[in-house]
DNA sequence: TTTTCAGGTTGCATTTTGCAACTATCATTT
DNA sequence: AAATGATAGTTGCAAAATGCAACCTGAAAA
């Protein structure tokens, strides 16, 4: 399979992954989570290749993650504002600097610190359930695929009775 | 800039991308989660070409994210099993989860629904600060560089303190 | 008018992917 | 013991993506 057909699957995951992806552009979104908005800043801060960095913000404007506009405070330059969609992604970018800080550091700690301005103290992004708030961990989460759209065969009564149980258990709780 | 020196970066997300940042990389991992641990299952599973596959697995065992192991249930049979370090990857993929969920659903919406075992309910993966417990949005937080270290100056004194600190450390646990 | 700067594009060499076919290894069957 | 069959890869080669340096373009500064 080739890797554009990844966004055609039916996952969030790799439909994200279609989006945020490839080479570099993860690290371009970090220079704009940190207050970048321009081609040469974002050239500096990553070090990618400049015919790449083009090709990425063209694609991630397309995709909506950026806005492209010409800056008001300095007219005549352009800049790359972040969306909400954009904005949106900054729980993926703290998860892999997490994860990072975790497992990749060395005795120096981490290059970052994080405050939280709405409560003032310094904090670590944490993965939690939206309905209990606990930690999320890998072994404490089920996924199941929703049934897919029955398609018309004959096999209904089948998929009448899977339909029964389910809301039978969501009423349940 | 080439790409492989990307984990030479004083950054966690760019060295994060340098273990889950490669093509193909997050969707292995996937599959792991949804409980895949053998090599045919991955290839079904994300549609990766086999040599690529092989040579993401090796990375993978390499940086200590799977263990690579002879099935007991099945001999003869080669397993890759999440390592600690490797189940903490979960909040990088369930955070790029909930973005697509979010972002890039069509009318029947999410493909995927998790259920939290430890409360029952359905759970939507949610970032919060580590301190207040509520809700990361980019625009709360603001990222503090870690002082670089003195390169060796004449401040030999603190590069001791600092040595002794750390082999404490190791003894005390 | 010439220079400078931001924001790219182009051309070309190198690297990485994708695909199909081939191989190696172990367990089971004959 | 030899054949079979599944699993887990490797190899060779064509196609696509990346990296680098040089070049281009439009607006503002000198």
């Amino acid at each position: 399979m080739r890797w554009d057909s990844v966004k055609e699957m039916n996952c969030s995951v790799a439909r994200t992954l279609s989006v945020v992806g490839e080479r570099w552009t993860m690290l371009i979104l970090r220079e704009a989570f940190l207050g970048r908005h321009r081609f040469d800043e974002f050239q500096h801060g990553t070090g990618i290749a400049r015919n790449i960095l083009s090709s990425r913000l063209r694609d991630l404007v397309r995709d909506g993650i950026f806005e492209r506009a010409r800056s008001e405070a300095a007219p005549g330059r352009v800049e790359y504002r972040l969306t909400k969609k954009g904005f949106d992604l900054y729980p993926v970018m703290a998860a892999m600097m997490r994860w990072g800080d975790t497992w990749l550091c060395d005795e120096a700690g981490p290059p970052m610190t994080l405050i939280h301005r709405t409560c003032g103290a310094r904090t670590a992004p944490e993965m939690v359930c939206s309905n209990c708030g606990e930690r999320l961990a890998a072994r404490e989460v089920v996924a199941i695929p929703r049934r897919p759209v029955p398609h018309r065969t004959r096999r209904v009564e089948t998929v009448r009775a899977d339909r029964k149980r389910s809301v039978r258990k969501r009423a349940g709780r």
